[in-house]
RNA sequence: GGCCAGGUAGCUCAGUCGGUAGAGCAGAGGACUGAAAAUCCUCGUGUCGGCAGUUCGAUUCUGCCCCUGGCCA
C-alpha cells in the first residue's frame, strides 16, 4: 500500500516545551494539531493542565481538547478513535497531523492499535467491585488464574484496576480478556503514512524538577486553586471521577478538605507531578525507536524536527530522510 | 541563668529492658490493551548531636558540652 503522508508525534514527559515546539512547527508547516492529553480533554480544568491560553488555542488549534465534562469520563478507546479521525482529516485537506502530548498510553494504543474489546458498563465494574470488597483483589486474582491465566499473569493480585478490568471482559463477554488480544493495527497500518516519533528531552532530571516547580507557581499566580474550588463548587463532581483524579486537581482538592496550610499542598502538587515525570519516563526509556531531541537548544529541535517529518517542503531526497531517519 | 522536653535516613518520627536500627513521606527503578495525570510492584548504612566514662561491647546507661523548643526567672 502507498503512503499517503507522514504523520509526526511529539511527546516528552511534563513541562518540558512539547507545545512550543508544536506551536513553532505549526508556525512553518501546514499542520494539524492533535493533544494527547488525558486531562486537557477536560473543560473547565485550563490552568492545572497547563492548556494553552484562548489565544494560543485561536492561533494554533488543537483538537481533542474541551471535548468532555469533568462528570465524563474519557477512555484510551475514545482517544484512539478521536486521534484516528483527526489524523484522517488532515491527510484529507493536505495537512500533516502532529500528535502533541504525554499520555504515554494513548500514544502507544494509538500507534500500536487497540483490539477489539468490549469497554466495561458502570454495573458490571459495580459488580466486581462489591465480589472485591468481600473476598479480596488477591482471591479474585486467584480466580483470574484458572479463567484466563494468560492475562492473569500480567497482572499483580494488588493491582484492583486492570484486575477489574480483566474480570469486567469475562463477565461482559464469558470470554478470557487474552482472547481478544492480536488484531490490533498500528497508526502506520490504519493511515498507510509514515509515523515519526519525537521525545523531547532534557538532559537533566533537575532540569524537569526545576520547571516543574517554576509552572505550578505561575498555575497558583493565575489562580489555580480558584478552578478548583469552581469545580468543587460543583455538587455532582467528587474526587472519585477520573478527571478529578488528575495531577494537581486531587492534591489541592484534597488540601482543601484537610485545610493544609499553602506550603504543604505546593509540596502534595509537586510530588505528584514529579511522579507523573518519572513514570512517563518509563514509559519513553522503553520506547528505543524515538528521536531524543534536547528541550535545551529549541531552534536546533525544531530543525531537526522539520527535517525528519516534513521534508517534502525542506527538499531533502527520499534516501537522505531514509538516513535521517536512521538516527 | 534555672527547670523540663527533645536532638536517630532528605523530612516527620518509632525503636533498641546494652549486642551498631525501621516505618510513613520524599526520592529512584520497573510494569502497563476502554479510569492512565490512573493503578500497581521493587529498592532503606544512617559519624542514632559532640566528647569522655562505665562495660567484652554504648545509638541505648552516666557525666560534661553544643543545638532546638517550652516553662520559670
Amino acid at each position: 500500500m502507498a503512503q499517503t503522508g507522514s504523520l509526526l508525534v511529539i511527546t516528552g514527559v511534563t513541562a518540558t516545551g512539547k507545545t512550543d515546539l508544536a506551536f513553532q512547527l505549526a508556525d512553518r508547516f501546514p499542520a494539524h494539531l492533535i493533544s494527547v492529553d488525558s486531562a486537557m480533554v477536560y473543560r473547565g480544568m485550563d490552568i492545572g493542565t497547563a492548556k494553552p491560553s484562548v489565544t494560543e488555542l485561536l492561533r494554533h488549534p488543537h483538537a481533542l481538547v474541551d471535548i468532555r465534562d469533568p462528570i465524563e469520563s474519557y477512555t484510551v478507546a475514545d482517544f484512539v478513535n478521536d486521534a484516528d479521525r483527526e489524523v484522517a482529516w488532515a491527510f484529507a485537506n493536505g495537512r500533516v497531523p502532529i500528535l502533541v502530548g504525554g499520555t504515554m498510553m494513548y500514544l502507544r494504543a494509538f500507534r500500536d492499535g487497540l483490539d477489539d474489546i468490549p469497554a466495561s458498563t458502570p454495573s458490571v465494574r459495580a459488580l466486581v467491585a462489591q465480589r472485591a470488597a468481600l473476598v479480596g483483589w488477591p482471591a479474585l486474582h486467584a480466580e483470574l488464574m484458572d479463567s484466563d491465566p494468560v492475562a492473569a499473569a500480567g497482572i499483580h493480585r494488588n493491582n484492583p484496576q486492570r484486575l477489574a478490568r480483566a474480570l469486567e471482559v469475562l463477565l461482559l463477554t464469558g470470554r478470557p480478556l487474552s482472547s481478544f488480544w492480536g488484531t490490533a493495527k498500528s497508526a502506520a497500518e490504519r493511515h498507510a503514512c509514515r509515523v515519526t516519533e519525537v521525545w523531547l528531552d532534557w538532559p537533566e532530571r533537575q532540569t524537569v524538577h526545576d520547571r516543574i516547580a517554576q509552572r505550578l507557581d505561575h498555575m497558583f499566580a493565575a489562580g489555580f486553586i480558584d478552578e478548583v474550588v469552581r469545580l468543587r463548587a460543583r455538587e455532582d463532581l467528587h474526587v472519585g471521577l477520573p478527571a478529578l483524579r488528575a495531577v494537581g486537581y486531587r492534591q489541592v482538592w484534597n488540601s482543601l478538605d484537610k485545610k493544609h496550610t499553602a506550603e504543604q499542598m505546593r509540596e502534595d502538587v509537586l510530588a505528584a507531578t514529579r511522579g507523573l515525570a518519572r513514570r512517563q519516563y518509563t514509559w519513553l526509556r522503553a520506547w528505543k525507536q524515538l528521536h531524543r531531541l534536547s528541550a535545551a537548544d529549541p531552534a536546533a529541535a525544531a530543525e531537526r524536527v522539520a527535517r525528519l517529518a516534513f521534508h517534502d517542503t525542506s527538499g531533502h531526497s527520499a534516501a537522505e530522510i531514509a538516513g535521517l531517519a536512521e538516527d
